[in-house]
DNA sequence: CTTAGCACTTGTGATGTTTGAGTGCTAAAA
DNA sequence: TTTTAGCACTCAAACATCACAAGTGCTAAG
């Protein structure tokens, strides 16, 4: 348990150090607070933060920083949102005030917004289409040889693909196998569908085509590629500035995890209402050792919900980024509700 | 004028720095070399070498390392390709081997397998498509709302971009649209279409849509981006490997260039059917100093010339390297006349 | 419980010192 | 004329030394 003053400097130490990145000692805090107390009393209780873990010294006569704990017990119980800068929100309202054709250009900028404000790196997550349904597929004869794959969703994604085919294959033949698809595999959710590819569908579609095999292929690419969730990444070349003593394979390991839509999935955990904060320590990942992670979801009514997140160093001030996050995660939300009440009527 | 001797000794010079790292002394060269000449002697060569800018110093006593114009003499007169490695030929063949179903695909596989042979970042750009034309341009309808645009050139490069329309537009104006733009655009080299596209098809498109805006700006969007050569990037982690004393922002630099198109274009410059080497301080950008660049085209007949490329630290091994890119743009040459024959008949 | 005071610790940065690899030059040998 | 041995000189890099500033913990008095 924590006393008030206790509290008051844990405080303290976590505002100063992510302020400077020098570690903070007992005169400097003297002067900061707003109680006068000497250095001495501070130094007692210093200790006493230290005895229970939340603060630790670089070395045996440094000031101190605050530990894993320290930053989480700062986040769940002494911090609060900054208000968002007049600047900052000028910048949010016109970077999503413009004229989007398709939600997936609003998410990717937000993610560049995102990160903009931050100058940390920004994820973005379109409302989940985690039990979206197959709505239809086409196949649009291009050329003499060129087909296109388009497969449609009910909650409006779209993937597609071109591919060649030899001229072998007649449109009537692709007709049918459109025809094919449609009729069995339309309503039912992309994961139902993968496993029907997988199973029955091969011999139905030998009926049509001699050789299936490249056809199935492209259409299980798209398959695949509509069931994931796409993660928006903006501001990946902040990542450099916070590359402690430049090493480049932890770089490395980081960059190629952020690249990975699973990877990240994974990292950014499951969806909570309340905006949550990962500090290093606790992420599995060891690249991320010396990450935060603040994720929060927003909300789009009978939409769904999607997904913002900002990856920064751990030393990261807390305050002014959970502002951020705070407000942009609800104009995000007014844009997208503004998006889908123009287009629903 | 070199003498037979000094070329022998820049060539080592060049070979042992580019190999090694370390600024090379009289003592290792005449350790080194196949005659038996004393360090004091080199000392003189090398002297004589320094006079006329081919290697210089990095402090008052330390060993010679090659300058730009050294560089640049060994490139163009002392280097010989080495014969591939036999692993790296194995690697080239299985990587191109699988069966693709797109041209990209196998430009772009190929900007990775380029990236893994050399450790170095890769670029690989298509068959030339400058003059291609439109040949086609479709609206596919894909539910209440949702339409894809889709675009293709007689050289049978495919845009596409799905938009969101308001439910005021009927299947009957957009028809009308598509039967206009086939009417007037197709046949025309896209430059062309794009400047018809300022001049006279927006009042003509107002004939059948009210507010053509829209339409427009997506026409004018996927007609930009098929016009546009795309360049494939491999390995762009590798760049981190070679930003020495890690200057975070010549490497930021670096990584906004190569996510330039247009600067990627300018920066590898025109296309010669010699494999050519540019050397860091040739180069106008400044990022680029400490870099190296070797392009070479690859020939496939009457689909035209496409471009790879990789970038490298100036100290890399050039004659790996020009032995890399000449086998790699024989092998992709072929894969290609492969590909085109088997859709072509 | 707070504070002044003091001895102690440690990173940092400035200043030498040593070492080793390298150079240019000179004068003799080939 | 070219090559070579020899020598004095230079410089970066590694290491040691030192002073100092910022910090600590502890003790004893307020």
């Amino acid at each position: 348990m924590l006393s008030e003053r206790q509290m008051m400097i844990l405080r303290a130490v976590v505002r100063d150090f992510t302020n400077t990145g020098v570690p903070v000692g007992s005169k400097t805090l003297a002067k900061q607070l707003p109680i006068h107390v000497s250095s001495a009393t501070i130094r007692n209780e210093l200790a006493a933060l230290e005895e229970q873990g939340l603060i630790e010294k670089t070395h045996s006569s440094s000031g101190r920083i605050p530990s894993g704990e320290g930053y989480r017990y700062y986040v769940d119980h002494l911090v609060k949102p900054d208000p968002l800068r007049p600047n900052d929100m000028d910048v949010i309202q016109s970077s999503l005030g413009g004229d989007f054709h398709k939600i997936d250009e609003i998410i990717s900028q937000s993610a560049t917004i995102l990160s903009n404000l931050t100058s940390y790196t920004a994820f973005t997550l379109k409302p989940e289409l985690k039990n979206s349904r197959l709505s239809g597929f086409r196949l649009v004869p291009l050329g003499k040889r060129q087909v296109m794959a388009i497969l449609v969703t009910d909650s409006g994604d779209v993937e597609n693909q071109t591919f060649d085919v030899n001229e072998t294959v007649t449109g009537d033949q692709l007709e049918a196998v459109v025809r094919l698809i449609n009729d069995q595999l339309v309503g039912l959710t992309l994961p139902e569908v993968l496993q029907k590819l997988q199973a029955d569908i091969p011999m139905k579609i030998a009926n049509y085509l001699q050789s299936p095999e490249g056809f199935l292929d492209i259409f299980g690419d798209v398959l695949t590629r509509a069931a994931q969730e796409r993660f928006y990444v903006g501001g990946r070349l902040n990542l450099l500035n916070f590359s402690q003593d430049s090493d480049v394979d932890s770089l490395k390991s980081l960059y190629s995890l952020i690249d990975k839509t699973d990877d990240i999935a994974n990292v950014l955990g499951q969806p909570s209402d309340k905006i949550s904060v990962q500090i290093g320590n606790e992420m599995t990942n060891d690249a991320l050792r010396n990450f935060s992670l603040i994720t929060a979801t927003y909300d789009v009514n009978q939409h769904g919900k999607g997904m913002i997140a900002i990856l920064g160093p751990t030393r990261m001030p807390y305050s002014r980024m959970l502002g951020i996050v705070g407000a942009f995660r609800e104009e995000l939300a007014k844009k997208l509700l503004d998006y889908y009440r123009f287009y629903d009527e």
